[in-house]
DNA sequence: CTGTTAGCGCCTTCAC
DNA sequence: GTGAAGGCGCTAACAG
């Protein structure tokens, strides 16, 4: 018996394998390609005899249907692509395991890809996410050019954490400036005024949010921002660290810090640690996005949870929402609860600048 | 002008976005579709000025391959499926990672699917990569099944970190043997024998190869292996829990114990200190796969440290290798380097058992 | 109820 | 150098 699959494999090996198609499941069974993608499908007649025929022989033959030619039929693909800056930074991929979850629930496959916070690698995953025809995408954006060239072929995409494109596209971020603005005020309220808040960036959302909350704080409090209030030291390990060891061994170094993630507190954390600081005597220490870690060391750090899977989740429901209905962008925001622990206490007298002993 | 692309949306409200096609493109060029290919592809022939004229046409329109239709036509698909049992845990995440570095500098997409540790999920996205016909597949399986239906279909398949199909397809494992026999053997050596390990399960590769080195150090040592040796207590967190307590609190508690993954450890080391065990003073503590917080808790944590973005690079590697040339499966193991703190020490004389003091 | 026909978007001979 | 023709695997009309 003659297999429909009589191909170019004849003698040559081939190193893709060879598939058995429909085709071959028709013959076998003795029916149609037509008949046979009924069976198979259960959409449209096909008489139960025929119908278990069919079914028996895609069974024998191990037939896997070709996603890519179906695809190409329909014109859509059960298919979302998520891309994150960091997958080895928990943050991200719990957003991403969020998503993953109810997205999955629905019957979609991921394309998860890490772009390494490259706008390149953005872009270029931007573009394979296109031409794969996503039904959609879910992104921590670094630049506001991969969600627009998304956008711009019609495809709906949700910017998560970060958001490069109001108005464009639904946004799904964390209350930035409620979280931090609580965080520092609960400084403040510990009687320190020398507060360095330690960031990557001040320019996009979650770096600009975070420091107008910290800025409201003292404005609230109707006290003067120090000198030294922001110090802002980019993405390279090096120089995160370096930057840190200077601002902890200064003479004048401040009385408190907020790290505004878990990567730069990790890194606070271990140099006031190596230069013999002791939290919360000598430095009050309090981040954002809470960590394991942040509940295990002693003291414990006080910090803000962020909804990490919530995050992801809450973004796929958007876009499932956003691929059946169109309509005006919206951005939601999550709020990140204050978790106090035992890194801040109250500055005691002989701590405080003398200028400042009012 | 008349767009090539004037399908059924000429007035129906369509949910899927209508993409600029070859067609398209090749009409505002004025060629045929053949001759665009070309000149798209870079394959065959085209005039200098024809393909140029073509690419601006491209450009203009904000045309984007379809990757369906290439890979239909192409009978392969420059993507590779990746599944991990967990993605919230940063040794799974960190794989993925690995892989995916090595993959993407290849020019690889990959579909990350985060199968819950269930094995319906694992056998779900097997079929979702069959489905896709990827050009290869990566799994930290949790049984043989996903592996048994991709190999069946001429698809290459790297397990990584457990082994389910020994001798059918390639494998990256972690020296799991040695890393625990060394680990145990430092026990050991400080004097403790009544060790307990706390394990998931005991059956597969990790949890059967980290028990036979601990088991192997103690035959080493021509010591007997205590009857409270192993806690084997699955992965559901409230059971884990429950036999954590119990073991700690118990009248005839180890004087030290193993944690066998860095999710135990946690379990442990929290449930130690709620019950106010000094470490290493009443118990000592060592874990497999190091984490963040065992170097910043005091004391450090013993561990051996997981080379798990390598470990997801080798598979990729191990991978790329594999679809290019067939032979005789493979199975790598790699090294986990000891790093000793200060969570172990010597066995003081009173805390050792009566019975035992020969 | 079933088979025939046609076409999704792309690429690749093969004539011209 | 270029275009016409055919087909990858699948499914949806439409006849029968």
């Amino acid at each position: 018996m003659v297999h429909a699959n009589q191909r170019a494999n004849g003698g040559s090996t081939d190193l893709f394998p060879v598939r058995t198609t429909l085709s071959d499941v028709a013959a076998r069974a003795g029916v149609s390609r037509s008949t046979a993608s009924r069976a198979l499908t259960g959409r449209g007649y096909a008489a139960p005899a025929v119908r278990d025929r069919v079914l028996a022989a895609a069974e024998e033959l191990g037939y896997v249907p070709d996603a890519n030619a179906r695809s190409l039929k329909a014109r859509h693909t059960p298919t979302v692509g998520v891309m994150v800056s960091d997958l080895r930074n928990p943050f991200y991929a719990e957003v991403a395991a969020g998503a993953a979850s109810v997205l999955r629930g629905q019957g979609y496959t991921i394309v998860l890809v890490d772009d390494a916070r490259s706008d390149l690698e953005e872009m270029a995953a931007a573009r394979t996410f296109v031409a794969m025809r996503v039904a959609g995408v879910l992104l921590t954006p670094v630049s506001a050019a991969p969600s627009q060239l998304i956008l711009k072929q019609g495809v709906p995409v949700i910017e998560m954490d970060q958001q490069f494109s109001r108005g464009e596209c639904d946004a799904v971020l964390v209350d930035n400036v409620t979280a931090a603005r609580e965080l520092t005020e609960h400084l403040i309220g510990l009687g320190h005024r020398r507060v360095t808040m330690v960031t990557n960036e001040t320019e996009w959302t979650t770096g600009a949010g975070r420091l107008k909350g910290y800025l409201k704080a003292f404005e609230n409090a109707s006290r003067p921002v120090s000198d030294d209030a922001v110090l802002c030291c980019g993405y390279e390990p090096d120089q995160i660290e370096k930057l840190i060891v200077e601002l902890l061994s200064a003479r004048r170094r401040p009385t408190a810090v907020f790290a505004t993630n878990n990567l730069l507190a990790e890194a606070v954390w271990r140099q006031a640690t190596k230069l013999g600081l002791r939290i919360p005597d000598d430095l009050s220490f309090v981040a954002f996005d809470d960590s394991p870690w942040m509940s295990m060391v002693e003291p414990g750090i006080t910090t803000v949870a962020q909804p990490s899977i919530e995050l992801g989740a809450r973004a796929a429901q958007l876009l499932l929402n956003r691929m059946t209905k169109p309509g005006r962008p919206r951005t939601a925001r999550l709020d990140c609860p204050l978790i106090v622990r035992a890194s801040t206490a109250r500055l005691s007298r002989r701590r405080r600048p003398a200028a400042v002993a009012s």
